[in-house]
DNA sequence: CATCATGCTACATTATATGTAGCAATATTT
DNA sequence: AAATATTGCTACATATAATGTAGCATGATG
C-alpha cells in the first residue's frame, strides 16, 4: 500500500486533503494500536510485537515504515517511540480509552435488556 | 469480517478490552471517514456515498451495518446519522482535522529542506 | 567459537476491499 | 395507470492487504 502522504491522492480519497490522508493512515490495520501501545514508552521491535499481541512481523514492519516516513514515530537508541507530533496525536486519541469503556457498558446493557424483554 | 463487539475477541487482539474492539472497528477502511462525513448531518445511502467520494456500495453497506450494530450510528427518517454515542465519539476525533493540517505543513517543510540541502 | 537474541524478509494462504452491473421497491412524472 | 427515475442495496469477479510461519543476517554474550 502506498504511503498516505498529505497532499497526495490516498486510498479511498482523491481530494488530497490532509484529514483524508490521516484517516487513511489511521484506518490501516494496527496503525492506531501501534500508536496506542507506543505511548507507554519506547520499545524494540520484538517488544513492540509483544505489546501488540504478537502482531506479525511483516505487518508491524510495514506500519512502522509508514509511521516513520510520516513522522509520527521515530527510532532512537531506546528503540521505536512516538515523535513530538506523534505524542500530540496520541493526546487527541487518548480519550478513546475512557469512551470505549462507557460504550462497552452501554452495548452490554442493551443486549441484556433485549434478553430480558 | 466479524463485528468487533467489546468484550469479545477482535481482529488482531485476543484480550477483549473495549479499546481494542474500538481500535479494530475504527481501523477498518472508511470507518473513520464515514463517521467524519456523517457529522455534517444525516444522509441517505446515496448521499453518504457521495460525501465519501463514491465509496463502493458494498463497503459502505458493510461498514454501516457494523456501525449500527455497535450503536455508533442509527437510521431515522432523515437517513443515516450519528447516534448520541456516535456524536460523542466524533467530538473526540474532531481535533484530528486541525492536527492533520499542521502535520501536512510539517511534512512538506521537511521535504523542501531535504530538496534544498 | 558456539549460542542466543534481535530486526527483520520471504512467501504461501486467507481475508478484505474495489468496482461495475443491476435488481426490487418506492416515488414521481406524464 | 403506465412509464420513468431514484433509492437502497446485493452479486460477483478482481485486486489488494493481512496473517502466520520459517528462517536469515547481524551483533552481542558466554
Amino acid at each position: 500500500m502506498s504511503i498516505p502522504l498529505p497532499g497526495t491522492q490516498v486510498r479511498g480519497s482523491k481530494t488530497g486533503k490532509p484529514i483524508m490522508a490521516l484517516l487513511d493512515l489511521l484506518g490501516r490495520t494496527w496503525a492506531l494500536g501501534i500508536l496506542w501501545h507506543l505511548n507507554s514508552g519506547p520499545a524494540t521491535f520484538r517488544e513492540l510485537q509483544q505489546r501488540c499481541e504478537q502482531i506479525s512481523p511483516t505487518l508491524l514492519n510495514t506500519r512502522l515504515k509508514e509511521l516513520r516516513q510520516l513522522q509520527i514515530i521515530e527510532v532512537q537508541v531506546a528503540g521505536y517511540q512516538l515523535s513530538q507530533q506523534g505524542a500530540e496525536l496520541f493526546e487527541i486519541i487518548a480519550p478513546l480509552g475512557a469512551w470505549s469503556s462507557l460504550w462497552a457498558d452501554q452495548i452490554s446493557q442493551v443486549k441484556n435488556n433485549k434478553q430480558e424483554g
